[in-house]
RNA sequence: GGCUGCGUAGCUCAACUGGAUAGAGCACUUGACUACGAAUCAAGAGGUUUCAGGUUCGAAUCCUGACGCGGUCACCA
């Protein structure tokens, strides 16, 4: 069977020369699929060809058109409307299509043979829980990762744990002086909650210090000195306090102190380091493992942040960078459009970017991946134009494979989160809350009450999450998106559960249906319009996912399966399947239906959302 | 200020990368369950695609400018 697209354009192809004459070859073809307000599947775009056939555009599409349909089987029927020529795919080929190849299971999925790829997603710190940010960038980051894999790459999915600093030693400081020996399990608090709790308390603290400290003649001093804006003292305090925590803050010197003999690797410090980072891997874990992701191999920064450097002298040899007096090392830029910029310190230590350029060569290192993708937020965008452009220079066998899967913040109806602010909405939470809707609505509901505790509790996770991933996955990646925790709570519309409930009647009438012969079906003779547009969408299928691969966009996908669904909840409610008039018809439906399911199922399941059987 | 991204129905988002009368959902109004599952379907209303020019058969999409909102401009990460 050949495919629709190649099969049309060569036609289309094959008529030009026939009726214009030889020059049609080097003529480009505009096909796209047909506007759901028309007939037929199929659309030829006329108005570029009036060049070369010296003629009108509906003349032109009349004379394509009934070429088409006479040297075509495919083609059983044409409409003209202005310059665009409809072309409708005879029933044969559809049901053809749909008995020979639509029904399997991982249609549309490639088997494998592409490059390797490496992904890295979700790369927390570890002073506090995830957020709902964290949510949009892991739930991409998954996704993406998983439409590769169906586009035939091999995966391997990585986080970066960025596990030391100033921030856990904060953490670890307030554990220290207020925690009294406390631990999560007793505490009965999910354990980076906990840890967590105490970089809060650690900020109440420095605030109430610091606030004291305003007060004392030392500070009339600065404030005298430094206020040169004659700013108000409230003003001139909110700008100083970077300042005041690195010069004059008891508790920012203890805990810069901290931070230095963790690099000394002072065994007492190493060790509370590591008792803390591990309650927030743990309840990190938790947390991916409710969202239903996972990863290959992690990365520490506490092993990583030192790497980088020997790449430095390689670039210096090939002059790429250069040292300045000091002896820092820069790297000139600006024939690319962007700065001059620092990649070593003058002490000799090592920078983000310096880092970055280490475990890029890292990473090759460990799996021979020439494609990397970084799920990273637009705040770095310019970051990674830097750090690509100098992995280029070096000529790094991968950097020609390196994409910054960039999305845009999440925002809250009522504006920016601001941990300052406690607007922060906590991933934990959001998923208690989408799951506890999911709950109450289903008490409304009786299509379950049959089923075990059990089973109807993993039932409503399934459309919570669904409810929420959804929501997010469905927006562009590139776009800012206004998150607004009431709509991600529903269930009705362009959802996650409005999909899901199209599998699960697909599945109902399977079970309803009990023996039937099914080899019936291929005595089917006219598709009805429905069913045509059904089997049309999941023709589609196996090209939308290459091209949202292409494009790195699961949003294309999400979009696709709300389509589809809806498809068929319109065909559910037109055509009777089990009662349809013939034998041949109820074959060809169930297999239709069985069809459907299996891409909805393929689909969501990039998507990282499962598909409940019944719900 | 330099660079950069965005601006589409009251709200949240689409628009096959330059194609037809700019589409969905939510909210609002109305109709459809004794039917294979109503978490559904159908209908109505809602728009000068921020504005002004330009490019062409054709612009939400490309170019120029204005306005508005982000991001970024560290020997921070």
């Amino acid at each position: 069977m050949k495919a629709l697209p190649e099969l049309l354009e060569t036609g289309v192809r094959d008529a030009l020369r026939h009726l214009y004459g030889p020059d049609a070859s080097e003529q480009e073809i505009t096909l796209q699929s047909t506007r759901k307000e028309f007939e037929g599947e199929f659309t030829v775009v006329t108005f570029p060809l009036t060049r070369l056939a010296k003629k009108k555009p509906e003349v032109i599409a009349e004379e394509i058109g009934a070429r088409l349909k006479e040297t075509l089987e495919e083609v059983k029927d044409f409409n003209v409307i202005k310059g665009f020529l409809n072309l409708v795919i005879a029933d044969r080929y559809w049901m053809d299509f749909l008995l020979q190849s639509g029904v399997r299971e991982g249609f549309g999925h490639v088997a494998g043979g592409k490059d390797k790829v490496v992904v890295e997603f979700a790369s927390p710190n570890t002073n506090k829980p995830l957020h709902l940010g964290h949510i949009r960038n892991i739930l991409l980051g998954w996704s993406t990762s998983k439409l590769l894999e169906a586009t035939g790459h091999d995966v391997v999915r990585v986080q970066i744990i960025n596990n030391r600093g100033i921030a856990i030693c904060k953490s670890m400081l307030a554990w220290q002086r207020y925690g009294n020996g406390a631990v999560p399990e007793k505490a009965g608090v999910k354990a980076d909650h906990f840890v967590g709790d105490y970089y809060i308390k650690f900020e109440q603290h420095f605030q109430e210090e610091y606030k004291a400290w305003q007060k004392s003649d030392e500070a009339a001093a600065i404030l005298e000195e430094k206020n040169k804006k004659d700013l108000s003292p409230a003003d001139f305090w909110k700008g100083y306090k970077n300042t005041y925590f690195n010069e004059n803050s008891d508790l920012g010197r203890a805990a810069k102190e901290m931070l230095l003999r963790w690099e000394d690797g002072e065994p007492e410090t190493v060790a509370l380091w590591n008792r803390m980072n591990d309650w927030v891997y743990e309840g990190f874990d938790e947390t991916y493992e409710r969202l239903g992701v996972s990863f290959d191999k992690n990365y520490y920064e506490s092993e990583t942040y030192l790497l980088g450097k020997d790449m430095i002298d390689a670039g210096l040899d090939k002059g790429v960078f250069y040292r300045k007096e000091d002896g820092s090392v820069f790297v000139d830029l600006t024939d690319a459009k962007l700065d001059q910029k620092a990649i070593l310190r003058a002490d000799g230590t090592s920078l983000y970017i310096t880092q970055d350029l280490g475990t890029a060569r890292l990473r090759y290192d460990d799996f021979g991946a020439k494609r990397m993708v970084y799920t990273v937020g637009d705040e770095q965008n310019y970051h990674f134009q830097v750090l690509f452009e100098i992995l280029k220079r070096l000529e790094e066998p991968y950097a020609d494979g390196l994409f910054h899967l960039s999305y845009g913040m999440v925002d809250l109806p009522t504006g920016r989160m601001k941990s300052r602010e406690g607007t922060v909405v906590d991933a934990d939470d959001l998923m208690d809350e989408v799951i506890q809707e999911a709950y109450q609505s289903s008490l409304e509901r009786e299509s379950t009450s049959e089923l075990s505790d059990t089973e109807r509790r993993e039932i409503i996770q399934k459309i919570g999450m669904a409810a929420l991933k959804f929501q997010i996955i469905k927006v562009g990646p590139q776009k800012r998106m206004i998150f607004d925790p009431k709509e991600s709570v529903d269930l009705q519309g362009q959802t996650g559960p409005y999909v899901q409930n199209a599998y699960v009647r697909t599945r109902a009438v399977w079970r309803k249906a009990g023996q039937r012969d099914l080899s019936q079906a291929a005595g089917y003779t006219q598709l009805e319009p429905a069913e045509r547009e059904l089997i049309s969408l999941l023709y589609a299928y196996p090209g939308l996912l290459n091209d949202a691969a292409a494009n790195y966009d699961p949003s294309m996908v999400a979009m696709y399966c709300y389509e589809l669904a809806k498809n068929l909840h319109k065909f559910w409610h037109d055509v009777s399947i089990l009662g349809a008039d013939t034998e041949a018809a109820v074959a060809f439906r169930l297999y239709l239906c069985q069809a459907v399911g299996n891409v909805l199922k393929s689909g969501m399941g990039i998507l990282g959302i499962e598909m409940p059987e019944r719900m």
